[in-house]
DNA sequence: TTCCAGGGGTAGA
DNA sequence: TCTACCCATGGA
């Protein structure tokens, strides 16, 4: 079989520490994503719109002089274009390369405490290409442990995603398509969804029936209360659900209150007394635009 | 056994 | 808007 290899590079700009922000959120142990440690690299299983499947690789460039990330595409087909694009539009979207973080750096400033951590560059949480991708892992978050996500996630891509050509086990992220057309049964019995198997499944078919534009509110210009809404709207995603992914679209406005955020307060400014939910809203609300961002250092620091 | 994990849907008030 | 109850799964 072939093997094919595209290399380019993306301008990155400062403060900006990559192993440790893609590292620092538990997304990048969710399938198809894996930390090289070895190459310092981030790895991701990549489907393209016609059905190539392409493993992305990133990692620091060598230079003395600006940042910049060296991304190596690997495939059994030459890549068009297009494809090159949508991959490096891609990595972009993911790694929130083009996210404008210096009001919430000026802000952190003022404060010494949280400023030590948050100038190293840290805070660009990763994500996945497709809302969709970020909606179905988001789900598999809630009322599990963190074990049993990554175990559903990787059962997930494993018995539906498309394989990677040069090594099978390494497969893409299903598609609304690929899990649409699977039988229920599948997501109950073999993908151990539990109750979230029909949630999963509901989800799949209102995109692929175009009821439900995801990809659309990436874009979106509605304020974050509206489009909590339309989150909120999708079968299991809750207040805590759709607050995790309006951060991972970008709006840290919101903070997502769960049992970790709860003990973190709980710990840190109650003695280990337990804090009821306005506390913790009350803790962050001078932030903000940024609350989530904030509490998300506050826990790192 | 029972509890509960990076909660959420639904019915009933 | 708030509360009680239910929901699959698997580890403690």
């Amino acid at each position: 079989m072939v093997r094919l290899a595209v290399m380019f590079h993306l301008a990155v700009e400062e403060p900006y520490n990559f192993a440790q922000s893609v590292q620092d959120h538990g997304w990048i142990r969710l399938a198809p994503s894996t930390w090289l440690e070895d190459r310092q690299s981030f790895q991701y299983v990549s489907r393209l719109a016609g059905g190539k499947v392409v493993l992305t690789e990133v990692t620091v460039a060598e230079s003395d002089t600006a940042l910049s990330l060296a991304v190596t595409l690997d495939g059994t087909e030459p890549l068009r274009a297009a494809e090159r694009g949508q991959i490096e539009r891609d990595v972009r979207w993911m790694l929130r390369l083009d996210e404008d973080l210096s009001p919430f750096y000026d802000q952190a400033a003022t404060d010494p405490h949280l400023w030590q951590t948050v100038r190293t560059g840290r805070g660009r949480l990763l994500r996945s290409p497709a809302l969709f991708e970020d909606v179905v892992k988001t789900i598999c978050t809630t009322n599990t442990t963190w074990r049993q996500t990554k175990a559903m996630v990787q059962r997930l891509v494993q018995r539906l995603g498309s394989p990677y050509p040069h090594n099978r086990d390494l497969r893409a992220f299903p598609t609304p398509e690929q899990i649409a057309a699977a039988p229920l049964d599948v997501l109950q019995t073999e993908v151990r969804l539990g109750y979230r198997s029909t949630y999963v499944h509901e989800l799949a078919k209102r995109v692929v029936q175009g009821e439900l534009d995801l990809e659309a509110l990436k874009q979106s210009a509605l304020p974050s209360s509206e489009l909590k809404k339309q989150l909120k709207a999708i079968k299991g995603v809750g207040d805590y659900a759709a607050n995790t992914l309006l951060m991972l679209l970008g709006r840290y406005d919101k903070l997502a209150i769960d049992s970790e955020a709860r003990a973190f307060v709980s710990q840190k400014y109650y003695g280990g007394r337990p804090a009821t939910d306005q506390d913790i809203l009350s803790i962050y609300e001078k932030w903000g635009a940024y609350q989530y961002l904030a509490h998300w250092f506050d826990s790192l620091s």
